[in-house]
DNA sequence: GCGGCAAGTTGATGCAGATCAATATCCCCC
DNA sequence: GGGGGATATTGATCTGCATCAACTTGCCGC
């Protein structure tokens, strides 16, 4: 259904009715840079499942998430996957230091986002101070995650990991406003565990065993935090 | 010795005559910028496993590694530790999104680096966007190894682990030209392992594995590779 | 060159989480 | 509301790597 609902389609857009702005690199426009800024974003939407880009693809485009959630991966030739990242509304995707993307990206439900061509892009903001220090803004808090995450995979037992997952996932949620005694959880199981480099039914057993010490409650779509300080106690050490 | 030989110390620093200025940040500075950064380079001499900061610890300076490799880590508050990356010269440290340090930074052998007041840095560099877009692609590339470290540590085997270490590794020392026919390995076992999300035991059988199958040799101080298109292999999938 | 300690290797055993397998539940489309 | 495929849960078993432990090698100062 949100298939039919939502072609691919491509328009121009209006920046200053833009929901996402304050959360966006477009934040560091000045009034006067909007309107150029606006000939060059596209924005479409997405369908379930749809593909944004994919990893070794030529990068053509870059891409403002407006609403939805992304899911950021990379494959092995053997088919083994490790999700990178889950792109939230704001995040920018796409800027790579190679002419190739480095992951793959596609949206997890119904999705909104601007594209602009690379090269448009990189004219636009190459002499503009205030853009690029938000960019490098932008990059450094993704590097800070990725580094979280690698300690996460790299040193946590698997409770250690699920508690983890739900403690920095309802952080990023409540900045958005998304998140009311339910945690909406739009990725799948097999996404989670692709994400803290687990198995599909290592996620589940201790989203159960965390069900079964009163910490969680599971409902459709998501968990409810009964007691989010055990949790934080379990993510931390 | 080491320690004796480079008391730490410093001192005003000679940007033209410096031998990582085209791998470094600095490149990327105009002739007529340089005497103005110059002014806020401090040069520091590091001992063997000299800390140059810590995690948590407020951010007051950030650095330009000139000689030497350092070693970056995380560590959880029961000792487990994560090492994010390895710094080699050229490579500049300390930038954060936030006030504190997100890891810890030291010395691994003998090193030097160009100290900067992080608020000296800062108003230095906001309205050049020649550096701001250097800056951006350092980090980046930053991210893209971090990100090729989560698939590492979450979906790999110990063998792919430590395969792909060496391949990498051989990669970056080859850029600064310290590898001919010996692979060096300053750091650790220990420092390998918690690189890799393994024990020091996994890593020393690992390697005794590839030398048994003639693939490496190990020697003090590194390996030699013997058949690296094997090595590669094993680390690709 | 020799004593002592740190670093690395090797072997025996254990266990967290993977794998294999069988339901159960959700979700949607008719 | 009922059928069916995708998604999730649960259980039984297996295994790769961790852990525990003993030993070897390298390194540096005397």
């Amino acid at each position: 259904m949100e298939s039919l609902v939502f072609p691919t389609v491509s328009c121009a857009h209006q920046c200053t009715a833009c929901s996402v702005r304050s959360l966006s690199l477009c934040a560091a426009l000045e009034q006067s840079e909007m309107r150029g800024f606006e000939r060059l974003a596209h924005q479409m939407h997405l369908a379930r499942k749809e593909s944004l880009f994919q990893q070794d693809e030529l990068v053509s485009s870059v891409y403002n998430l407006n609403e939805g959630v992304a899911r950021l991966y990379k494959l092995l030739p053997d088919g083994r996957r490790q999700i990178v990242g889950f792109a939230l509304p704001g995040d920018f995707l796409g800027l790579t230091p190679n002419d190739c993307y480095s992951f793959s990206a596609d949206a997890i439900g119904a999705a909104v986002v601007c594209r602009f061509s690379k090269t448009a892009f990189l004219s636009f903001v190459e002499s503009k101070p205030r853009i690029l220090r938000r960019m490098n803004e932008f990059t450094a808090r993704e590097l800070s995650l990725a580094q979280d995450q690698m300690l996460l995979l790299g040193r946590r037992s698997a409770e250690e990991k699920v508690a983890a997952f739900l403690v920095g996932w309802r952080e990023r949620t409540e900045h958005h406003g998304m998140f009311s005694k339910t945690l909406p959880l739009p990725m799948s199981r097999q996404d989670i565990a692709d994400f803290l480099g687990l198995t599909i039914e290592t996620v589940s057993r201790t989203f159960t065993k965390l069900e079964r010490s009163k910490m969680i409650v599971i409902v459709p779509g998501g968990i409810r935090l009964l007691d989010s300080k055990r949790v934080e106690a379990m993510a931390a050490a």
